[in-house]
Parts: structure tokens; C-alpha cells; sequence
DNA sequence: TCAAAGATGTGTCCACCGTCACACATTGTT
DNA sequence: AACAATGTGTGACGGTGGACACATCTTTGA
């Protein structure tokens, strides 16, 4: 029951807090492992803490009234999550799981909730981090409206890319999900991602290496995506 | 270029500025009027104002690469919108057009983003807005999700409806949007939404009455939007 | 080291929804 | 009143991707 107020200056959010403020926050906050597969909270939790990815990689699952999951976003290292019920005190709106083992610092929503918005750095960091999320979202809403699933798989790994320095055209995308995962992404069937695949490693755009995804040919990855190069 | 303070005050963002500032805002504001059909700015364009609606109705478009609309959301008066642009100075994610007759009050995007965190007030309010929209793009998201249109649309009336006082089992979506804004919305074609409609009339869970829809069976309604009820 | 679990590859089938085509209804405009 | 413009209703048809069923291939864990 208590954080290093080391481990709190890691956290960019908190970048600039005094250190009496830190020092409360130090001892009102925790640190909670995580093993892979483990729910961190589930949808519909009312939330009690603002979460902090410390180590480790974790997901946002969300589910249809069926129970089929659609929709999901990760988070890296450093990275604050739950915090959209923190702000408005409504339950999650989605599951948060670990990947693989991770390590997760909790502070108390009445801790930090009333630095939120009184600090303006801390807004600034908050509106920005919501204003991205925004961004994304209306990026995979369009990606779902896509018409074909060779369309939204390609728009969908050119929204996952990692550029490479060495080369121009191609880049890379680490800890590739996979086609289960991938289709629950856009909206389709594993299998369907999976002939996806095949198709685009038979015309070299793509390649697995290991955990990785090379994209050998983003000009093409792009332009399949933007649905010129009807021909396959 | 200016608008009345009083205009200014009628704002709920703006509630609790102090007079000064509302007066350094009236100076470098103006107000916009927009006919129907007509574009208030166009996606990709650079941010330069946050915008209020003070009177019509207002709807942010989306576009795929090939030209299809997606996804939309709309204005009611007092809303402000464009706050994404300002918050994080990239280009607007959607296009908003005027669905009817609309004023518009502009504040130049060097005036009140400085205040958007600097004033907790104003970034409680933010934070709330964007926070809602967030949760609203995950409502659609898992909207998307759903396996058919009957479903798709029972879900997305059921996001809209408007609880009436009278009575419990009914309620009314005012304004209603057309099929083919409708069909956008839950991305599907115009003419499957209508067949859905006509289903959902003959069992009398849903009628028209001008603008209006009325929702007649809202359990029905939500019974099928969860996938229970697949017998129709 | 060897199962067991998980991820991927591939074929077959067919319900479903998008597309096209056109009729009809409802507006609003001159 | 006549007309465009816009919205709605409905049939026919064909492609496509989801569902199912298995066969590998890979990773994990005891």
C-alpha cells in the first residue's frame, strides 16, 4: 500500500508535481502485479483508482450485449488507463487485461481526480491523451466501414506501423497481434484475416519474424488500403 | 467581428469567466451563420476557432479513402465543437455541416486554448465533453459489432431515444434521421435499414409521426437489440 | 521431453446483405 | 398547379464472407 515517489517521477502524467504532493500520492498509491491473462478490471467496474501501465502490455476489450468482443486498444509502458471513469465516475467501459506479466500503479480517484483538472499541466497531458484516444477512434470507425476485409486488414496494420530508420519502405510492427485478435479488431472472421494474410505474404507486402510483422511494402500496403489496386 | 457578451454568457463552457475575459472573448470572436446543406468546416482543415452552436442542429461526417460517409455525430445548441483541432492543433477529424438553418459563435483558437487548462472550470467541462464523446464512440463501436442490421438498428435507436414522462414503455427519438443517415450511422446500405423499419412498424414496436419516430415497444426494442428475441 | 493448448491454414457451403432498378410518396419552390 | 428534389418501399440477383470442420504447425507448461 504505498508507491516510490521514484517510480511516480517515471510516470509522465505526474512530470512537474511538487514533491509534497508526491509524497502523498506515494502513500496512497500501490503497486499490483499482474500475471498474463489477468483481468486488471472489468467493464462496468465503478473505478476506484487512476491506473498506470508501470511495466508490461496491456489490453481494452469491450464486449457486444452477446458476448462477442469487439474493440480493443492496448497500453504501453507509462501510459495512464481508466481514466475516462475516473473523470466522470461512471462504471468502465471496457475490460482491461495483461498480455503478459505487468506491474500497475493505482492511485485513489480522490487523490488525483481534483489534481486533474486544477493543475494545468495535468489537463494538458489528460485532454491531449482523450484527444488522442478520439482521434483513434474515428480512425477505426472508418476502418470499419471499409468494404472488403483486404481493405480494413491493410488499413488496419498501416495504423499499427512502426516506421524503420533504415528503410524507406517498409516498417515494422512489434508484438503483432494475432489473426484472432486482429479480426476481433476490424470486424471479421479469423479465418478470414488469416486468407488475408496469405494473400498479402504471397505478394511479399507483408512477413512474420518471430513477434514482429515486417511490412515490406507500405506504397502497396497503402494503396490496397485506400482501395486503388482493386486488383488484388 | 465580435459577439455580444450576452451571447457569450449563455455558453455553458464559459460559465464563470470573469468579465474581463469575456469581453477580451467578445472582441475577438464573431458570429457565423450557416443555411442548410452548408459546410462549417471541412475535415483536414486546420483548426483556427473553437466553435459554440447557439441555434440549429449541427452534424459531424466522416469519410472513408473512396468516398463512403461514416460515422456522424451532431450538435445541439450550447455545444461546442472543433475541440479537438484546438486541443491538440491537428487537422479536423470530421466535417461539420449545418442540417438546418445555424448561427455559430467562432473564438479564435489563441484566446481560449490557453484557458482550456489553465482554468479548471473550463477543463473539468473538457475533460466531461470528451470523456462523453468517448464513451459515445464506444457505444457505436460495439453497435458495429453486432451480427445484423435488425439488431444494428434497434441498438442504435435504442442510443437515441428520448425518455418520455406519460408513459414507460414508450419513448421518442426526436428529429429523426433519414434511412440513409440511419443506414450511414450503423453501416449498412439505405435499403436494408428500410426493410428493417418496415418490419419493426408491422410489429408495431416503432411509428412515424412527422419528424419524430416513436419508440411504442422499448422492451421489444431492447430485446431484440441484445439478440434475445431472434424469432423477429 | 512430451502432451496439451493455442494459433494458423484450407476446403465447402449457403444465408445474407449490398447493388441495381424502378415505383411511389412527400416536400418545398417558382 | 406543376415541377424538381428528396425520401421511402420493394423485387430480383449474385458475390462474399461467416460458420463449421479438420489438418497442421507452434508455443507453453508440467
Amino acid at each position: 500500500m504505498t508507491v516510490s515517489v521514484d517510480i511516480l517521477q517515471q510516470l509522465p502524467l505526474l512530470k512537474g508535481l511538487p514533491r509534497l504532493t508526491l509524497d502523498e500520492l506515494s502513500r496512497q498509491g500501490d503497486v499490483r502485479a499482474f500475471n498474463k491473462r489477468e483481468v486488471v478490471f472489468n467493464k462496468g467496474s465503478v473505478p476506484t483508482h487512476l491506473m498506470f501501465l508501470y511495466d508490461g502490455r496491456l489490453q481494452g476489450i469491450d464486449f457486444t450485449v452477446d458476448g462477442k468482443e469487439v474493440g480493443c486498444f492496448f497500453a504501453e509502458p507509462g501510459d495512464f488507463f481508466g481514466e475516462l471513469g475516473v473523470m466522470d465516475g461512471k462504471a468502465h467501459p471496457e475490460t482491461v487485461i495483461a498480455l503478459v506479466k505487468s506491474t500497475v500503479v493505482a492511485l485513489p480517484r480522490a487523490s488525483i481526480r481534483p489534481l486533474l483538472t486544477a493543475m494545468p499541466a495535468m489537463a494538458e497531458s489528460l485532454t491531449l491523451k482523450l484527444a488522442d484516444k478520439l482521434r483513434q477512434a474515428s480512425t477505426q470507425r472508418r476502418i470499419l466501414g471499409l468494404a472488403n476485409p483486404l481493405q480494413k486488414v491493410c488499413a488496419q496494420l498501416w495504423t499499427m506501423q512502426v516506421h524503420i530508420p533504415t528503410r524507406a519502405d517498409s516498417a515494422i510492427i512489434p508484438m503483432m497481434p494475432t489473426h484472432q485478435e486482429l479480426a476481433i479488431m476490424i470486424n471479421a472472421s479469423r479465418e478470414t484475416v488469416t486468407r488475408v494474410f496469405q494473400l498479402l505474404q504471397s505478394k511479399a507486402v507483408v512477413q512474420r519474424e518471430g513477434n514482429d510483422l515486417l511490412l515490406l511494402n507500405l506504397q502497396l500496403l497503402k494503396e490496397i488500403s485506400e482501395g486503388t489496386k482493386e486488383g488484388l
